[in-house]
DNA sequence: ACTCTGTCTCAAGACGGT
DNA sequence: TGTTCTTGAGACAGAGT
DNA sequence: ACAGTCC
């Protein structure tokens, strides 16, 4: 879920964070991209007839159909993508994750009912609610990325982390993603609606984290802490605190303790055995890669590996 | 009046030919 | 041994400040 | 711009 409503609250109070690009601006920059997040959208949108591409053993294709041809339109544009794929997701995600499964199994008895009567249109709503990334998902597309000249990182937990790290670390300029909590891992560039495809509808949105940062007047210490107020995917937050009054709480008091201390706690109930301080340390000091176990290089696509793999084990024509 | 919550919905990719 | 996560936006009603 | 197809 990311930070809740993070994109509106800079868009209100920081709009000289966000710059409208051209995609000229992003020939030869190098940029990281969610690669699990990636998978799972080509899952959901990928289908014909309420099923996913297969080939003629039944294996699913969306995922490498959606990331080839997304890949070599990147290319083409001079940008140089690396795809980072998420870990072990952190102990304290373990709550959200289950409320996801919930869904999921919500979802799957809905299918079954919508199949049973017949209904084509909610089977296809259902179907796509369904969708989980496996294992299988992403070992196909690491293949298909190595064979595309194209570099991945396994990291140790959440990708947008690992992906905010290779901005500080210099490798790259920006992360690629719809997902804002790259700026609360300490991405200094954001890149929304970073896509080529001819369909595309949005204008690419930089987010800069240190405008943001000068805009809302706080510095990043303050930050973290706003962006746990709002909402995260590691911890609760207090009902009756929304954008405004998370922000000028920070301004006022410029962390948690400190309005902990001071809010009426009969107005605003705190969550019982609240994990702010362990939220605050995963995005402070996530786990991440060093600068040195990472290598980042583009090479040259291996053709016939890729006609092999994509026609012959995959049913590509 | 303003702000936030909660809950609901929906839609989701990329291609080439027309 | 069991192995993997969605999300965002918009609309609307209702309650608290 | 749009509908059909990709596998």
């Amino acid at each position: 879920m990311g930070i809740h409503n993070l994109a509106k609250l800079i868009a209100d109070q920081a709009p000289a964070a966000i710059k409208e690009g051209e995609m000229a601006n992003y020939f030869g920059r190098k940029i990281a991209i969610d690669a699990s997040m990636s998978i799972y959208q080509f899952l959901i949108a990928v289908r014909q007839n309420g099923e996913n591409l297969t080939n003629d053993s039944g294996e699913t294709t969306s995922h490498l159909m959606g990331m080839f041809y997304r890949t070599i339109r990147m290319i083409e544009n001079g940008i140089k993508p690396v795809y980072v794929f998420d870990g072990k997701p952190p102990q304290l995600k373990s709550k959200e994750l289950e409320k996801r499964l919930e869904r999921r199994t919500e979802a799957e008895a809905e299918k079954t009912k919508a199949a049973d009567a017949g209904d084509g249109e909610a089977f296809d709503k259902f179907a796509r609610r369904t969708v989980k990334v496996t294992r299988e998902h992403n070992d196909d597309c690491k293949r298909l990325l190595t064979l595309m000249g194209v570099p991945y990182v396994d990291a140790p937990t959440e990708a947008e982390a690992q992906c905010a790290a290779l901005v500080k670390q210099g490798k790259v300029y920006g992360v690629g993603t719809e997902d804002m909590d790259a700026l609360t891992f300490g991405a200094d560039v954001l890149v929304r609606h970073l896509t080529f495809s001819e369909t595309r509808k949005m204008p690419i949105r930089e987010y800069s984290l240190t405008k943001a940062l000068q805009g809302l007047g706080i510095n990043f210490e303050e930050f973290t802490d706003l962006c746990i107020l709002l909402g995260c995917d590691y911890c609760d937050s207090i009902k009756g605190i929304g954008q405004k009054r998370a922000l000028d709480l920070i301004k006022q008091h410029r962390n948690i303790e400190t309005i902990l201390k001071n809010i009426d706690k009969k107005k605003y109930a705190v969550p019982d055995d609240w994990a702010y301080e362990q939220a605050r340390q995963l995005f402070k000091v996530p786990e991440i890669l060093p600068a040195d176990a990472t290598d980042l290089k583009w090479t040259e696509p291996d053709e016939d590996g890729l006609v092999s793999y994509m026609v012959k084990e995959k049913g590509f024509s």
